[in-house]
DNA sequence: TTCCTTGCAAACGATTTGCATTGGA
DNA sequence: TCCAATGCAAATCGTTTGCAAGGAA
């Protein structure tokens, strides 16, 4: 749980990234706490966006629903952590791109179970160039860009 | 499936839509009634996907809002409308692409208003390209793509 | 008449919040 | 010390559902 992983294209370790964190929270007046490091920790350890439900799965009753839910609002808030909505009334959380590194999600219709994707270099190349002609043909200002694949993942198949 | 689409840009006029829908509607022993009708012609004036708040907006409260959910969840199974969910705790519902034609979204990160993209046919090739490039590499069957891009709205600029 | 639909109100599930208590810098 | 953070329980909010009444074939 608390791992890390060394994929090519991942960027920090994770003592690095409690410091990198731990920064990032001070600059908001924020803490590093108990809570927020076990949310961080367990999302570092995942393969894909969790649900609040799945994290404390994973966490243990040792951290309540509310205190869950509140670390991740301040780790939002902070630019720590991103929100994904895949699928009705369930939100699911993962590490920002500047600590995750970029990737795209493939995205079970059947379970709605989300799994990260990294591209090769050249394809990635490819969408940046594509989402930039768009940007310039509309009046619209390119943030980022949410490229998930729908499909049936292989439990499901 | 009742197929059809006449490719670029946007296909089926409000009659046949009517139409195709309603021969759709049947196959599944289910009614083509006013509600149903309200939600279907709101959904093909709509220049993207909207909730059911929004289209409650729309309709006047004519419509009750358990009467909405209840034509949405009838049009989904039956594959006329596809639900989205670019934002916590609201689904937005727009027409299926066999009715809409293809498309991509651009998603307001501060609003979370949703605008529905046309890429050019050059575009589109490229990303038909890169999803079944990632599809092969993978053990996941791709469905759909879900290229979206998110950034800031002109209103929101 | 037979079912599918609708309305209303109650029920639900995910997420949020008020408030008193705890804990870290 | 002092204010942010936590836990619990109650409150929200979008969405769903039970049930009795309405409507089309």
């Amino acid at each position: 749980m608390a791992e890390n992983d060394n994929r090519p294209g991942n960027t920090v370790t994770t003592t690095s990234l409690d410091r990198e964190i731990g920064i990032r929270l001070k600059e908001h007046d924020a803490r590093y706490t108990r809570g927020r490091r076990l949310v961080v920790a367990t999302l570092a350890g995942s393969d894909g966006p969790k649900s609040a439900a799945e994290l404390q799965a994973n966490i243990g009753s040792s951290l309540p629903l509310s205190s869950l839910y509140r670390s991740l609002a301040v780790l939002g808030t902070v630019g720590v952590v991103v929100p994904h909505f895949t699928k009705k009334g369930v939100a699911r959380y993962e590490l920002a791109e500047w600590l995750q590194g970029h990737h795209h999600h493939l995205v079970c219709l059947d379970c709605g179970a989300v799994e990260d994707l990294a591209l090769p270099q050249s394809y990635e190349e490819k969408v940046r160039e594509l989402v930039e002609g768009i940007g310039s043909t509309v009046s619209f200002t390119p943030v980022n860009h949410a490229f998930d694949i729908e499909g049936i993942c292989s439990r499901c198949a």
